[in-house]
DNA sequence: CTGAAAGCGCTTACAG
DNA sequence: CTGAAAGCGCTTACAG
């Protein structure tokens, strides 16, 4: 029914093993033959069938991907990067939204197992829930960790270097003057929280910093907003808010001002991520820009090189993230 | 060495064929000899193989989808609900970006109907330069359009209602008092900048608006701001201004306020869409609500009706969107 | 209800 | 360089 190898054989008038060659461009075929082939190809209308292929050839060409909620805006930057860094060598990606959902994330594994990826990217919703899921998943195929990453799991991650990146902003907001600090940042349940809260430690005793009081919720604007609120509750404001994420710094940012306090010129506000809204918000939060692009193509290399040497030992890569100075902190900043 | 139907065959002590009813549930099986059969698998650690079963059964159960642009805050909801409908029905998203290019398009139509996609869902980046891909790939697979869509093409549709959206907010802006209008959107490239123009003249005109200026652009903030600086320099202001879409409302509602403009008080706007930071600025923005949800779940219903029924008629389906009242048009409006 | 056999469309040793 | 043959792991008529 299908226009197979073999109606291309018949019009060439060669075997179908030629022009599987021919077709897949191993160089085992006369020139004039392989230039019949082709054309014979294009007459039947002939076109690949990846299915029969990959079983045959026992590789698919499909990555797949699965990320906590693809609706967080945070994602799909990498995602873009990672299928455009798979086109150049011909792959395609099965994406999957775990819904932040250690539960649906094991489904979601399975069903990528079933099809035969060649590989899986994942960033892990949970860092205890999700190692299960992935000791899994590593049996099968090789498994790289983005972004987040689960404990007790020997797998490759790539993601932010969160240390250097909270060093960055204390000693910013510390150089422009910052004594007392309040970092607001979310609990130590997934690995960002506890890293960042770690990093966000270990800058600001660094920078000499002893007033240092600490707010911890979720990385949300509504935990921003509920922060802020208790900061202005118990009187005096600190000189900077160093926020675990942008969302908390934007909620910050909407409540304080609400109340009429001046941003920077009373408390400075950080966030980290740099997402869209970062740039648009009143005033331009100064964050920390995550390397999106290097991130994803990391991990893609990261999961090509385990592809070519299974033996290869556990690798960690951290990428610093870039400081972006914006009117949160300085108000004569240059819009961007 | 990948274990498969014949290891549990052996295990269970039946016929691969009574493997593959038992596992597919289909149900000509005696009950003891599933139970066996069940449990042989667990034990022998039998996993599907989706590819061979594809192959064979010439259904791969994988639904391509292709967006203009993964990272334009509109399409990550739209993918994700896609992706929990398929879910539903154990099939697989295969995500494509085409980077706004036609070419791209044309490129990752090709992949997918290589990995024979049981359909296609798609968005196309340009109403004619994507016509001819479409047509490529409805010879091969049912292919249903979403949000945007290619002129010439009978193709299925399902968007958002832009007439009935812009009649919305007409009236709404009417109804406040608003006389004088100025309407600032795309051109007529894409199909929405098209449709969402057209539907703008005609709710102006049947609200017996006459005073209208026409200001044409893109679908950017840059463009947004652009055009208010064009307002503000052309001397007074409209009553209100219409936009085609949110990023434009966003870009003109900055401008204006760092000139001193007054929202609502003297300049209502409206946005179209609903984005994440359309309830974010200052003042938040009144727009219409995509219904993404719907939008997503019926383009997986109409690609599924073309699947069991091949003869059906091209179907439009225009979604109403939900008028959503903010700041940027009633002072009082409640935050969310 | 169960089994033997054919075959989905390709690739790839193995000969020649 | 080219062809005949086996086989990737399944499903599904066809018999019984």
């Amino acid at each position: 029914m299908a226009v197979t190898i073999h109606d291309v054989a018949r019009e060439a008038g060669v075997s179908v093993s030629t022009v599987s060659r021919a077709l897949s461009g191993a160089r085992r075929v006369g020139p004039e033959v392989a230039e019949r082939v082709h054309e014979a190809a294009r007459l039947v209308g002939y076109r690949h069938n990846a299915v029969a292929r990959a079983l045959r050839a026992q590789r698919t060409g499909v990555i797949g991907m699965i990320v906590p909620e693809i609706s967080n805006p945070f994602f799909p930057a990498i995602v873009e990067a990672v299928e455009r860094t798979l086109q150049e060598s011909d792959r395609e990606l099965m994406l999957c939204d775990a819904r932040l959902s250690a539960d649906v994330e094991r489904r979601r594994i399975h069903a990528l197992l079933g099809r035969q990826v060649d590989g899986l990217l994942i960033s892990p919703v949970d860092s205890q829930a999700s190692a299960e899921g992935l000791r899994e998943a590593m049996r099968h195929t090789p498994v790289v960790q983005l972004d987040r990453y689960a404990d007790q799991v020997r797998l490759d991650w790539v993601g932010v270097d969160d240390e250097a990146g909270m060093a960055h902003v204390v000693n910013h907001v510390r150089e422009l003057g910052a004594q007392r600090i309040v970092l607001v940042s979310a609990g130590q349940q997934s690995s960002s929280g506890r890293d960042r809260l770690d990093a966000l430690r270990r800058a600001t005793a660094s920078a000499g910093i002893t007033e240092c009081v600490e707010l911890l919720g979720e990385f949300s604007i509504e935990w921003g907003e509920s922060a802020a609120r208790q900061l202005l509750a118990g009187g005096e404001l600190p000189d900077a808010l160093v926020c675990g994420n942008d969302e908390i710094a934007v909620g910050a940012i909407r409540e304080l001002r609400r109340h009429g306090v001046a941003i920077p010129e009373q408390v400075m506000i950080t966030g980290f991520d740099d997402i869209f809204i970062a740039s648009y918000v009143e005033p331009a939060l100064t964050t920390l820009r995550q390397p999106r692009e290097a991130i994803a193509t990391e991990a893609v290399r990261l999961l090509d090189a385990r592809l070519a040497d299974t033996d290869l030992p556990v690798r960690k890569l951290a990428l610093e993230p870039e400081l972006v100075v914006r009117e949160s902190t300085v108000s004569s900043a240059e819009p961007e």
